[in-house]
DNA sequence: GACCTTTCCGTGAGCGTTCACGGGAGCGCT
DNA sequence: AGCGCTCCCGTGAACGCTCACGGAAAGGTC
């Protein structure tokens, strides 16, 4: 005698009553008495009743167009704001979203779950397989950050770092800077222990092998970024800026220099990556490589409207598309 | 002629095999050859194909069970970082989260059409009137944070602004501050104008007529903060004690002083509400009256749990539970 | 060639709900 | 009585998919 779910027959079968009258009872519609309904509400309680939601969604055939949003965590404002941002792309074009945070599970569980629930992914992945990553998606299309998709399936909305970090450094350089740090995250995909980032890479790449001093690594937060700086200040002098893997990180870093007693920007330039306005309360505000996180947004969004309109096009490969990141100056650098 | 939907059977139709062919084939299941998989692959694909979630989901008799959680905004790191709290532990528990922001449409909208898709709703909800917010809710329960559940149906994780305020302002009063400013959100109710919040009205009973010199209302952002702090500056001389509505704008309220040659904790002191950790990355780091998140995001996890647990329970009333605030002292006070 | 095994594929029967009907009371009116 | 109307309520028939079968074809073994 297994334990079954309660259905809308078990409950109308306990009011004396049809399915009918019960789905009329529990929507609150029409075309039933206010004594009937009393009972028939009475009946489910007492039953403990639960409609189940793809039933009726199923039966009622309604056109919910969700998308699913992964993102790295919530716990980073640059994420969060990014996730504004596709809110409001997404509201503005009727789909209902759908986020999820990279700490609730690996990619694949991610995609794979939440390809049953909505029309469209969109996120942060990082698993270096792409195809185990197009499988778990089932054929629901799946536009990746900060990437390049590279096989059917998947699309990306990736960022031109290497241009971003030219211009940066040109700046930079330009305003007087010549010996840099990189304070690096410690973030690594699951399997590997740790890989360089995509920003370091094109740090190291840009600033030539003589100039980028030393990398430390830190762990991805205030407290890290803060933990960075110290390190990196006491193993390397003679450094003129700092490089640091993104603003939340840079923001400990800056506040770590000044519990240090280093001044920001005479001692040393301190400059981010995310562009994040919280960026600008810290003393001094902090300059930064900024991400237009809205064009990140749209972007994505016009590849998902792709995908989902065309529906009679032939096999479709991966569409990639890219943003380039700007330096904001503020008072740090 | 109606656009129907195009459904298993058509691609089954267009490929020559049978619907239960063509699931093998888009679930990569066993039990069919390499050739077929990709004839019927091809077919979906031409037809644009797109499985219905909802039937699927019924048809496997998955439990999958979901939790719709909304926060007031996504650019406010209070919620993101509640929201985080909210995932562990939801996750913790095997449930999958669907996070929305109350900036997707009203509180009815955002309740309704999150019934159909979660079997829990956690969330900040401003309307007024509850029982309209218990309709929206068609039987899924509904717990509310900031607030008292009043109707059945709606349930509630509050907070205990009194108790923490009084504690708060006794400890202020001890570091010799005694003439408060205040710097209220213009957050409002839809329908309503402006009604003054919780926080207000708890500072207001306590701080006592006399004490509270002025309140001004700022948007609730950083910027709001700094430009309500110079309207209070201005207008309020002889405040020894600045209180601001949350942490975001508490923030903006200790930068704007920065600016204008305010010197905290020295001229004035500066209490925000909500406990950030990037409160302490001003310069002074930021005191606060900190919400204990972990705490609230367990509380409602629990409701949920007794909610879903006790499936045959008799009518089950409003569960209110309290959360109290503590101050959290830095340097700003 | 008879038999078994493996591999591949198709058929009926649901999953739990809502929709489109149809129909029986009860009432008022001519 | 007869008619029409409103107010309730119930009965098939989907909705689009997956599960548990059953069975044909292909290959292997004695």
């Amino acid at each position: 005698m297994a334990k079954q779910r309660i259905t809308i027959e078990d409950v109308a079968r306990e009011a004396g009553v049809s399915r009918q009258t019960v789905t009329r009872a529990m929507n609150g519609m029409a075309e039933i008495s206010p004594t009937t309904r009393q009972r028939v509400l009475a009946a489910a309680e007492a039953l403990g009743y639960r409609p189940s939601r793809f039933a009726s969604n199923l039966a009622s055939r309604r056109k919910s167009h969700a998308i699913g949003l992964v993102i790295a965590s919530f716990r980073n404002p640059y994420y969060t704001e990014l996730a504004a941002e596709v809110l409001d792309v997404a509201t503005a074009r009727g789909w209902q979203v759908v986020v999820c945070s990279r700490e609730q599970g690996t990619d694949q569980e991610l995609i794979s779950t939440l390809a049953g629930q909505v029309d469209a992914i969109l996120g942060y992945f990082v698993a270096a397989d792409q195809a185990s990553l197009a499988a778990a998606a089932r054929g629901v299309p799946v536009v990746m950050f900060e990437r390049t998709a590279a096989v059917p399936g998947l699309h990306s909305v990736d960022l031109d770092f290497e241009h971003g970090i030219e211009t940066l450094l040109t700046e930079l350089r330009a305003r007087g800077a010549s010996r840099f740090g990189l304070i690096e995250s410690d973030a690594a995909t699951d399997p590997n222990p740790y890989q360089p980032t995509q920003r370091r890479r094109a740090y190291e790449k840009l600033a030539g092998p003589g100039s980028l001093g030393s990398v430390v690594v830190a762990e991805e937060s205030m407290r890290g970024g803060a933990d960075g700086f110290q390190r990196l200040w006491n193993t390397s002098p003679g450094l003129d800026a700092v490089l640091v893997f993104n603003d939340l990180m840079a923001m400990g870093a800056v506040h770590g220099a000044h519990t240090l007693g280093v001044s920001i920007p005479d001692d040393v330039r301190v400059v981010g990556i995310d562009g994040l306005s919280l960026g600008s309360v810290t003393t001094p505000a902090l300059s930064t490589l900024s991400i237009d996180r809205s064009a990140v947004a749209n972007t994505a969004a016009d590849i998902v409207d792709t995908l989902l309109e065309a529906s009679d096009a032939g096999p479709r490969e991966s569409i990639v598309r890219t943003v380039t990141p700007q330096p904001l100056w503020r008072e740090s650098a």
